[in-house]
DNA sequence: ATAATAAATGAGAATAAGTCTCATTTATTA
DNA sequence: TAATAAATGAGACTTATTCTCATTTATTAT
């Protein structure tokens, strides 16, 4: 019974999921293929910063390494996919969904986790001050920033110890 | 005679850049050899953060490719040398000087400069506040942190109008 | 619903950044 | 100055990403 609700939820989330997939690419004019929306669903199930790789072996046999990265690409084009170099050099992705407010990242060196974090408002403010400084020293327009934070994830981390 | 003066000063400038790196390799126990001075001089000439391929063709013909990979990965790990991904994800790199002290980055879209910013130091210890409850909240050991801007570099950049 | 057509896909070839190998050269030291 | 350990150059190798092109799929107009 408890399996039975539970195996119900899960169906539900992907349905979800997969809703929530063609609604991002119809809102963005994108046509809906298969290959988009899983690529979307691992994005959205995961909820949370993905290395390629992550990613390519969640799609394995199912999404062409070529297609994978096409449609990465597709989602970069339509703003609603953030990339980024890990330290360890690995290419990370994520999806920017309205409803994630801006935030910034903490990596850690050892297990190469990547997580996300959002500062203070109070911080937030100050650094766009920051930021017009700096516009007006350089002669620069501005249009985006991140904080990057790196350390070692201790004690809960399986990889870490 | 402006010339030949001018000419004395370049001298002197680069007498001091070789002088330079071969105390850095010295302080560091690095061998000293061509190479590594070479690179060195390159990374302190322009003083500014460069993209590998931009050092690389400064060094054609004079340094091996495969030394000059090797050269920066000793210069990494005596921790003397920076190095990051940019937007257009090519591998930026900058020498890390005593007298250089802790800066940001500024990247322009268009034209892929890289460009050192200080940020004030009111800003720089709100950040460490935040760093704290950060590392509280995930338990995370944090080490070191970056902030990046991105924008436009407006008209005085012969490349982008 | 169907046919026409424009776009997307898969498989694997091509490209390019970075690493590795190994014979030769260079720096260090005794 | 000779002996030895370390560094270099040239090019082979690896691997992430892009490209190509024949085939498949989505969209649209009827």
């Amino acid at each position: 019974m408890r399996i039975y609700l539970i195996f119900l939820k899960y169906e539900s989330i992907m349905k979800n999921m997969s809703e929530s997939s063609r609604k991002i690419l119809t809102e963005h004019k994108v046509s809906i293929t298969n290959p988009r929306i899983l690529v979307l669903e691992a994005l959205l199930e995961v909820n949370n910063p993905l290395t390629v790789e992550e990613l390519q072996s969640k799609l394995k046999g199912i999404v062409a390494k070529s297609t994978l990265y096409r449609v990465l690409n597709d989602l970069k084009k339509i703003n609603i996919l953030n990339e980024f170099t890990s330290p360890d050099n690995s290419t990370v992705v994520e999806l920017i969904l309205e409803d994630h407010s801006h935030h910034h990242h903490l990596f850690c060196s050892d297990c190469g986790e990547v997580i996300d974090v959002e500062l203070s408002d109070e911080f937030e403010k100050m650094l766009l001050i920051e930021i017009e400084s700096i516009q007006k020293k350089f002669n620069f327009e501005i249009n985006d920033h991140r904080v990057e934070m790196f350390g070692l994830c201790t004690d809960e981390c399986a990889n870490c110890k």
